[in-house]
DNA sequence: TCAATCGGTTAACACTAGTTAACACTAGTT
DNA sequence: AACTAGTGTTAACTAGTGTTAACCGATTGA
């Protein structure tokens, strides 16, 4: 497993605060929660995080003024902060530089995540170096890359992140528009029967082992059973 | 596949609903969202969810105001309330009993799950990967398969899910209209129909061994007997 | 006993998904 | 620029699944 990233959280809102930071550390992230601006300052200077995901509005000190603070001692970290629906566009903008983004509340931690990410500059992170057992295959994601005993074979892209996410949800129903929009972007009549083509596909390489199958379960979508 | 379990999230904080919104749906929840308490009532009522989620201080109508009126229609369904630290204990206790929980804000996705699973009673959270026997036969429910000595039957979605509702009740009745709202949604006409289809195919299929039979009890349900 | 209702069975149908091959496009190579 | 190999999309055909319809028998209550 890869080394966690530390990232400094500001946000005052306890119940949003408490959320966002488990759904952090779910994906591996180290979160250090700050509940308002001086804390937040105080913590970045003891505790060098990686990265900042600021509230805007906080009592004490508000995010811009902090992130003017920060930036003097560090102008590379990344700063995302999470704006106000009422935020003026052009005060944003004034922040829309260098290592900054930001994100309007309410936001989803999918949309945090990809930011984060994106920022960091390590896309493939939580899925690196998992060597994925699916029976007696391992799919290593990294290399798209899929062993049975001394055989491999090579996965392109999309066979490899298809596989991914249904091994993501083993002996469970991955929906079939869930898979759509995020490989193909939509769910739209093509994409469906590009996908088809693809469960086909990943069916004839699996077979090797007959205990594993993909199961379509019509109108929802497919169950990876191993 | 496990039928998605509808949930009726009653938040106004934009922010904190969207976020618990989809951590629901990740964990394979259809979560209907209200932002006040008026709006959720009417979603109660259309949209008829198994479990509720109320944060009690809410604009229009509070949580347990709410609480109120709908245990009047339905005094079984399971309520689990939000509440501020403020909240005094005594309030809170005047809710705990039946099927009410509550739960103090800030609070984290997995105690919410917690909560939510007890209350439903749903103990077998990830369904048996065990082979469920039925006379000679033997279903496995995850490959979807009906074994039977040496011969092994695919079934369909919908006859697995059939076929394993009957098993829990082995030798028991089972609801007919359990099962089309388990099963179909509803229990209209058209889908009473298409489950005597079903139950039809199950039968056939069950021919092999003739120690198991599906019974039908006239106007109640149907017992598998073995 | 007879109509009414409920459930059983079969087949037709509409729709969804599976498979294969042809095609278009990209990137790398000569 | 031409050639090649690899990848993903589109198309055409086939197979599978669940719903609806039609017809029938069984059970029930008036």
């Amino acid at each position: 497993m890869s080394r966690k990233i530390k990232l400094l959280l500001a946000e005052d809102e306890p119940s949003l605060g408490q959320i966002v930071k488990e759904s952090l550390e779910t994906r591996n992230f180290e979160v250090i929660h700050a509940l308002n601006g001086e804390e937040a300052y105080e913590l970045f200077e003891k505790e060098q995080p990686e990265i900042l995901v600021l509230d805007v509005m906080m009592p004490k000190k508000d995010g811009f003024t902090l992130a003017k603070e920060i930036r003097q001692e560090n102008s590379t970290i990344p700063i995302i902060f999470l704006t106000a629906k009422s935020q003026t566009k052009d005060v944003i903008d004034g922040f829309q530089h260098g290592g900054n983004d930001y994100l309007k509340k309410p936001f989803s931690m999918e949309e945090l995540i990809v930011r984060v990410y994106n920022l960091l500059d390590r896309v493939s992170l939580k899925r690196n170096l998992e060597k994925i057992p699916i029976g007696e295959f391992i799919l290593n994601y990294e290399k798209q890359k899929l062993h049975y005993k001394n055989d491999t074979e090579l996965l392109t892209h999309r066979e490899c992140e298809l596989l991914y996410y249904l091994s993501e949800k083993k002996n469970e129903v991955l929906d079939r528009t869930f898979i759509l929009n995020k490989l193909w972007g939509n769910d739209d009549f093509f994409n469906a029967r590009s996908m088809d083509v693809f469960i086909s596909k990943l069916r004839k390489k699996l077979k090797k082992d007959p205990s594993v199958e993909i199961i379509n379960i019509r109108g929802y979508g497919y169950k990876l059973t191993c």
